[in-house]
DNA sequence: AATAAATTGACCACTTTGGTCAATGATGAT
DNA sequence: ATCATCATTGACCAAAGTGGTCAATTTATT
């Protein structure tokens, strides 16, 4: 199906997976311009269309994609960490590492949801009745919720962490350079979060 | 300049400003439709090449619009309300009320920033030096912050606040029923509301 | 009924669209 | 050096969409 594509250099397949993924994020599936998603990645259009036979396989082949990437990031969660703070600490470090790969795969998954073209709708449908919220239960399965004071509202304790993770990391991703080597940033980011953890975890916490 | 527009029956150009907004908010300046704004106001392409001389105009003119709306939204905070969670909940039903009557405004001004069509660019810097956190600070202008807890960093305090309150409505905006009246769906969600302000008050204060 | 004002959509020249394919370039074996 | 294989290119296509116009029609006002 997509052997030519797979005989890519890395580098090369990276630079189209990401260009297609920054069009179909920006403009969706209709709107999308596989001349843009060529040029962004350093290719001719020929070439696009050498590696998957159309825009849809295209998108499809993208879909794909991201839900194996998070897949990956749902198996690599440590149950045995109890600790909801350090938990949450290592799910973003490996973010932090797909979206130094990827930095707009975790918004193209997030805009599927909302696509609207019948061309594609039906499928995405399809993928994604299976997957719904099956990993995100599990972010906090097993978590020792003992550890936070009794007289806290867990559930908006944790509503709290999520949209300061969020906002956080919306933050950091705008400062992001993009010269600097991943371990570098993540580095400086991890540390940078663990204040906003430790501010939190005080609050919350026994 | 813009005379056949004001004209129009407040709902027609309610309509037109939306479905602008929306398409621009989705598209960008070079890639929005004037046929699709056209159709999703409700118009004729005539009509609206009538009330604005061409696309530049247009989006010129919502970003007037959209600054005095904000414009407006900073002059009515009351300076003499000393306490923060009751400043941003004013604040916070000041823009539930103009977000009932434009859904995507905020985000219009939020995607314009990040615009770079040089056929407007220019035009916007020279609207956004002026006005860049004028009102951001005045927000926090005059808070009492002795309320807070002496053992925690007030800076991330309200850090954590501002992502909580964005993370809220972006939820509360997703289950707007456009159909409800707003001073009831207001209620409903300033209600919610309180429940996270006094989460959060009840760990940040004294 | 007559006049003025507002609205329409077919129409224009031009650009962009998704997709094709003959020609060219690169690679490695002989 | 020759040849055969494979990857890459971009000019090219019909079709669709673009911003913008304007004569003709509908609506409102007198």
């Amino acid at each position: 199906m997509y052997e030519s594509f797979y005989k890519l250099k890395a580098i090369k397949r990276k630079a189209v997976l990401n260009a297609a993924i920054d069009e179909f994020v920006q403009y969706g599936f209709e709107k999308a311009s596989t001349n843009s998603i060529a040029q962004e990645a350093g290719i001719s259009k020929g070439s696009l269309f050498n590696y998957f036979k159309n825009k849809k396989q295209l998108f499809i082949y993208l879909i794909d994609y991201a839900i194996t990437v998070i897949e990956k990031l749902y198996d690599q969660i440590d149950l045995s960490e109890k600790d909801l703070f350090k938990r949450l600490e290592n799910i973003g470090l490996q973010k932090l590492e797909i979206q130094s790969a990827h930095p707009n795969i975790f918004d193209f998954l997030k805009t599927i949801k909302q696509e609207d073209s019948n061309q594609v709708k039906d499928f995405i449908d399809s993928k994604f009745d299976s997957l719904t919220n099956e990993g995100l239960n599990l972010i906090y399965k097993g978590v020792d919720y003992t550890k936070f004071r009794d007289d806290i509202d867990i559930e908006k304790a944790i509503e709290v962490l999520n949209w300061t993770m969020f906002g956080f990391s919306e933050r950091a991703l705008k400062n992001l350079d993009t010269f600097k080597h991943m371990d570098e940033v993540g580095k400086k980011y991890m540390n940078e979060w663990q204040a906003y953890s430790d501010f939190l975890k005080k609050l919350f916490y026994k």
